[in-house]
DNA sequence: AAGCTGACCTCGC
DNA sequence: GGCGAGGCCAGCT
């Protein structure tokens, strides 16, 4: 088992482009709920690595990590580019772009463990 | 080495 | 229904 943080990229590469996912949910997926803030700070972490973080988003829907990006304005504007509908707040809306890993991926010890130990 | 802090979430008052 | 506290993991002081 590897550290959390890439258990957390490795849900994190998944994410369809056009959905967004919160803190809470990869939390849970990756083994416990309760490390939703841990959560973030391995989204720090990957930022400038390819990976998708601007697709993470809080319960919600606000953009509350934007400020960490290359600019504060950058995670909005990738989310509009792949067709993300905000409310007027601008807050994404998640009934209609909400994509959760528990309902989409496999069952987290098989996705994860086959993952680490092939690699 | 011990303690604080952080892109969060949930529960209790 | 707003405010405060606890729980998780990793990094920094």
């Amino acid at each position: 088992m590897r550290s959390f943080y890439e258990r957390v990229w490795q849900v994190l590469a998944e994410i369809p482009a056009g959905r967004v996912t919160t803190y809470g949910d990869i939390a849970e997926y990756v083994g416990t709920r309760a490390a939703a803030r841990t959560v973030g700070w391995a989204m720090n972490a990957a930022v400038g690595s390819g990976l998708p973080c601007h697709r993470v988003v809080n319960r919600n829907g606000e953009l509350t990590g934007a400020r960490f990006f290359e600019t504060p304005t950058v995670m909005e504007e990738r989310l509009r580019s792949e067709d993300v509908r905000f409310h007027q707040d601008g807050s994404v809306d998640m009934d209609r772009h909400r994509w959760t890993p528990a309902e989409n991926l496999p069952p987290a010890r098989d996705f994860l463990d086959d993952n680490l130990e092939s690699a």
